[in-house]
RNA sequence: GCCGGGAUGGCGGAACGGCAGACGCAAUGGACUUAAAAUCCAUUGGAGGGAAACUUCCGUGAGGGUUCAAGUCCCUCUCCCGGCACCA
């Protein structure tokens, strides 16, 4: 009998497939299509490691799995490769980010192709390259034409140590996502895309995705939709003039205790409103607030601050004459930028009112809040209840309320129902090298010109130094060449836009690129990305819930609107497996695998030491696919065991084979296929491997007769999982194509069926002893059996039966009293 | 603070409301071997009783509840992980 040599086995299978092309997709076959995509990475210097491993495993496995059930799959691999890291190496290690994207990319394919994985490598994007940056820049102008990219000076996430700016997504925690660096605030001219005018779109369509709740749940927080209202407070300005505020509010059920309006430090009026007297008072304040990085003023355990502006507000439902402040604890971005602060029933306008000594008015009744001695809330009321000291309002119900006082405030033109969005434009230039160049001029005489897309790729030129300005331009205006440029009207004197995008461009639309990857014409065509898109199922981290997948949606949304694709969701199915961590000495705890924390597993060792078709099993043993795990190599072990366990007990049945499978085992090979294919189904594949290991165990220990027809069922079902050993099983039972060629076999729902099954009998929930008996025996013939039992009779003696439950063919529960 | 998710043997983890701990790791004992590795066999949640076949009680983060029956459903709490964070 030969031994398992996985080496050669490997080796021999990864070289086949190479040459056979198996896996490589007929885009023109339509029928039965199944578009299974990775999320693709990012081609790092330090390679794959065994975190990377678990999600391509998986979809590996899904991949072949579908095929085998004939669909015709397309699992396409690329490279996300323009960003901050290949710049940031080319600063320190001065080697130009074209040169070592193309090392890295050349080194992540041979390591995923160790994998065993049924890419297809014709397909092969990379982001960076003009051939396909072209189109990320046309897509640009089409947005640009249909109003969605826009131009506007405001103050940025500005990243000192990365000299960037940064989109809201990427601060965390009011520091940088990427090296954790403290964000600045700078004024600077920004490229912006309006993703708030899809806002509704995106936030509704979630609906109708199959995707994880999580991520569904996070979009929407993200979009953070709120239905309010807006209320218009005429404001008394210095000259003594009227102007119209508007504020928006959820709460206009609370008007009547609105003691005093706050407007956010940036807010318009401000230069209009202020008295003399007050400018200095004011300016002061807001020069103050201007320095403060985000993280500082929006620390909440901060105390509020604030500066009265002198002037007042009439409040519209009662003509009261009210204070308005200004104070950081307003956001310019959301809704008016103004509020009506009703202290005693929000939280933040009651600690701003204690600290300034504003009034306090009720207008919800609340018993249950305790007082203080002088019968003063302690803190705010937030919740609905019955209104007081509202006037006609008063006495009704506050959700009622927000309807009526809306009603009023319509009747008399001061106000309207609003909704609001927490989700911002998306600031989508970056003042670094290795991007897309914004395909974009400034003529001196028709202004900002967008290029049109023969003007297109606008290539982005080689530099010599890469480290940027921290003026806040790239380095490519330190480029007179790429900068000066002729207005493509007037064929005027004019200058490039040296911005470049995000690094979110590219990955925004790269799955509409892959099944016509070559196309030169065009970025996709029309009628093929209409029939193998939308993606049916996407595979990868959950780190992308908002960012990535949200703005892929979004792209997605508007190609869609400007006629270009007849779908408007990219993604039908989202499955996020779980990341792989393992404990850092540098951090003292379990992390997320990475250079910088020093507790990358590679593969390699692995491989060599147990073989690919190992690894893939026990990455996929370890747990489920969706939940987080800590890496360890003790585990490893057995998986290997049961790899060589099954290639021996393979051969030994194959030197003696018979015609027909004996009864038991016939039933264990259908259960076996059941369990499998049910699994599967479900992305359990951890269970599915046990249910391999349970057959396994009783199949080395029965004697009885296989037939070559049922062992070959077990190597197909298997062949997902380890397609190295498979296919040479495969050939060695005498098949020249390979098993990927074949169909999944079905399973005989006769013989997954027991006839004669155990029924655990229990007295008061207690299992006390187990009945064997025919399936489906009826209930009277069972409760005889079950007293003729000593271990039964033992409890019942002396006892009454009070009730009896029979669940059929599950469990007979006897209450005894 | 708000929104998600979780907590099951020494460890990773299984369990449509119906026999908790499948499968694997580790450990212990044994077989084979000059010896080891590999392999195979057995034991392995805890406590008690029995010479033994066996048997009783307790056990799924804590406390309540619903149910004939709860790891699973409901309420309260603790701890851990993820997301958001002055969004009016």
């Amino acid at each position: 009998m030969e031994t398992y040599d996985f080496i050669e086995i490997e080796k021999k299978w990864q070289e086949i497939w190479g040459k056979t092309k198996l896996h490589y997709t007929d885009i023109q076959n339509i029928k039965n299509k199944y578009y299974c995509l990775d999320m693709f990475p990012y081609p790092s210097g330090s390679g794959l490691h065994v975190g990377h491993w678990r999600g391509y495993v998986l979809s590996d496995v899904w991949t072949r799995y579908k095929k085998l059930c004939g669909y015709n799959v397309l699992h396409p691999m690329g490279w996300d490769s323009f960003g901050l890291p290949a710049e940031n190496d080319a600063i320190k290690k001065g080697i130009h980010p074209t040169i070592s994207v193309k090392r890295n990319i050349d080194n992540f394919r041979i390591q995923l192709k160790q994998i065993g994985a049924m890419y297809d490598w014709t397909k092969e994007i990379t982001t960076s390259s003009p051939e396909y940056y072209k189109w990320t820049q046309w897509i640009f102008i089409q947005m640009y034409k249909k109003g969605l990219a826009y131009r506007k000076k405001m103050p940025i996430n500005w990243c000192p140590k990365c000299k960037t700016g940064l989109a809201n997504e990427e601060v965390i925690n009011g520091c940088c996502e990427r090296c954790g660096t403290k964000v600045e605030k700078k004024e600077l001219m920004q490229w912006m895309l309006k993703i708030t005018d899809y806002a509704e779109k995106l936030l509704s369509d979630l609906e109708k995705l199959d995707w994880p709740d999580k991520v569904k749940i996070m979009q929407q927080n993200w979009i953070g939709k709120s239905l309010g209202a807006i209320v218009i407070f005429d404001i008394i300005s210095a000259d003594g003039d009227y102007i119209p505020l508007k504020v928006f509010t959820t709460r206009p059920d609370t008007l009547f205790g609105a003691t005093y309006i706050v407007l956010a430090p940036e807010h318009p009026y401000i230069n209009k409103i202020i008295p003399q007297d007050k400018k200095t008072q004011v300016y002061n304040y807001i020069t103050q607030v201007q320095q403060e990085s985000e993280i500082e003023r929006t620390h909440l355990l901060k105390e509020k601050t604030g500066v009265f502006t002198g002037c007042y507000a009439i409040n519209p439902v009662n003509n009261k004459k009210i204070p308005i402040w200004i104070a950081d604890y307003v956001l310019i971005h959301y809704g008016e930028g103004a509020i009506m602060a009703v202290p005693a029933h929000d939280q933040r306008d009651f600690e701003f009112a204690k600290k300034f000594n504003l009034p306090i008015i009720e207008v919800i009744s609340n018993e249950k809040d305790k007082k203080d001695i002088n019968g003063n809330l302690m803190k705010a009321y937030e919740n609905s209840g019955i209104l007081i000291n509202s006037n006609i309002f008063t006495g009704m119900d506050s959700e009622k309320a927000k309807n009526e006082i809306i009603n009023w405030l319509v009747k008399n033109k001061k106000g309207e129902k609003s909704i609001a969005y927490k989700l911002r434009d998306w600031i989508f230039s970056r003042q670094r090298y290795w991007g897309e160049p914004i395909p974009i001029v400034y003529c001196e005489k028709c202004g900002e010109v967008c290029l049109e897309e023969k003007d297109l790729p606008v290539l982005l030129p080689d530099v010599e130094k890469y480290q940027p300005s921290g003026t806040g331009e790239s380095p490519l205006a330190t480029i007179p060449e790429f900068i000066n440029t002729k207005c493509p009207i007037c064929n005027g004197k004019a200058r490039r836009e040296t911005n470049t995008m995000p690094q979110w461009a590219g990955s925004s639309w790269y799955f509409l690129r892959y099944p016509t990857s070559d196309l030169n014409s065009h970025p996709f065509d029309k009628e093929i990305v209409n029939t193998w898109l939308p993606v049916d199922c996407y595979i990868g981290g959950v780190e992308h819930a908002i960012l990535h997948l949200l703005y892929a949606r979004f792209f997605t949304k508007v190609l869609y609107d400007c006629g270009y694709i007849n779908f408007n969701e990219p993604f039908l199915k989202l499955f996020n497996q779980g990341m792989v961590g393992k404990y850092s000495e540098k951090t003292g705890k379990v992390e997320k695998m990475s250079k910088s924390k020093g507790n990358v597993v590679s593969p390699d060792e692995l491989v060599q030491k147990y073989g690919t078709d190992t690894v893939r099993l026990y990455e996929l043993f370890m747990g489920p696919p969706e939940i987080d795990c800590e890496w360890n190599d003790t585990g490893i072990e057995g998986c290997h065991r049961f790899l060589k366990k099954f290639w021996d007990w393979v051969c030994k049945k194959s030197a003696n084979m018979k015609e027909n499978s004996d009864t038991n085992i016939l039933k264990s090979i259908n259960i076996l296929i059941y369990q499998v294919t049910e699994r599967i189904k479900e992305f359990k594949m951890n269970t599915a491997i046990s249910a391999f290991m349970e057959f396994l165990n009783t199949a080395v220990h029965s004697d009885e007769n296989i037939s070559l027809k049922d062992i070959e069922k077990i190597i197909i079902i298997i062949s997902p999982f380890v397609p190295h050993i498979s296919e040479e099983l495969w050939e060695m039972s005498g098949h020249k194509e390979s098993i990927f060629k074949e169909k999944w076999p079905e399973y005989d729902k006769n013989l997954i069926i027991f006839d004669i099954i155990e029924i655990p009998i229990q007295i008061n929930g207690k299992v006390r002893d187990i009945v064997k008996i025919k399936k489906d025996t009826e209930e009277t013939i069972i409760f005889e059996e079950i007293l003729k039992s000593d271990k039964i009779k033992k409890f019942t003696e002396n006892k009454k039966i009070i009730k009896k439950i029979y669940i059929p063919n599950k469990v007979f529960n006897l209450v005894v009293q």
